[in-house]
DNA sequence: TAAGATTGACCGATCAATCTTT
DNA sequence: AAAGATTGATCGGTCAATCTTA
């Protein structure tokens, strides 16, 4: 039973739960790996750069503060900086100093940016639905959400909490 | 509704949907991040080369051939290659050519490897146990590894009949 | 010649150190 | 000094090319 301990004091995982763990561990593997693939091959951005621009653009004025940007896209300020040097480099977002106080820079998408997203977002779509929302039932992704929501709690309360606000229409 | 297309014939994802995407989105870099975190500052290794030596532990004689390995820890030969070469310089893995017909070449954990992984396996089964089998009801972890299982299916057929294969006791 | 395996160049991410502004 | 942001070294992974053996 759960919370059964060995002679090494190792509480190890049934065969069943390392059944449902090593699915988990394939899923991680990959759905990450099928995503990026799609967008590298039809749209030469990878699945990181790909939130960075749809973050930009649902943002009021398609502009955000590189930290909050970092947020919402779920990595570091280094990988957002990197990030933003490359989308620099080919044109579809800008840096520019920004107005409210303690802020510094603010990244804003191009309109050569906009139309891009508006162009790879329809076939990023259809992957996320070939892949995940029409393989499961409609109970079953509801499901999957709110134990991913569950996961994510433990393991990155920052990564939970911006989500929640995202979630919430912030 | 479901299945609907906008006059630009995209199927966007209702309310509800994107938001159980956002989630998963969520759990796809937070999860992979806090394991591959704990086992680099613990263990000094990432999440890709402990499922090498586990795998390797777990075959009979503490050997597999590179591809058997590479299919079996979810990665491109070329990737097992390098970690091999990695493993093999800190001591925990050898390569040695092999009898059967057609291989070439197999790992072997080695004394040394095997010391380790019974060193680190305790560490990860509890990160892993704190993270997402102790957090979640039993069924709800089974629906988790259920619905891994479907997409793994769409998104990877070859890791789904490894993970198949490895389930079934093989 | 096809499958198994390796190699090296390149790219992207992390980490620690640094710079800048309040 | 503290928060926001950047930089550069380094590491790990991918990709395409290559080598090897059945």
């Amino acid at each position: 039973v759960a919370g059964a301990h060995d002679r090494d004091g190792v509480d190890w995982l049934t065969a069943a739960q390392q059944r449902e763990w090593k699915s988990l561990m394939a899923l991680l593997i990959a759905l990450p790996a099928a995503l990026d693939a799609q967008l590298k091959r039809d749209a030469g951005v990878n699945l990181f750069e790909y939130h960075v621009l749809a973050a930009l653009s649902e943002a009021p004025g398609r502009a955000l503060p590189m930290s909050e940007l970092a947020a919402l896209s779920r990595g570091s300020m280094s990988r957002l900086s990197h990030a933003v040097s490359r989308l620099e480099g080919v044109g579809w977002v800008e840096r520019r100093g920004c107005a409210g106080a303690g802020r510094r820079i603010e990244a804003h998408l191009t309109a050569a940016g906009w139309r891009k997203i508006q162009e790879v977002a329809p076939d990023h779509v259809r992957e996320a639905r070939r892949l995940v929302i029409d393989v499961l039932a409609p109970e079953q992704l509801r499901a999957l959400g709110a134990t991913a929501r569950d996961v994510v709690g433990v393991a990155d309360p920052g990564i939970a909490d911006t989500l929640h606000r995202d979630l919430a229409g912030g």
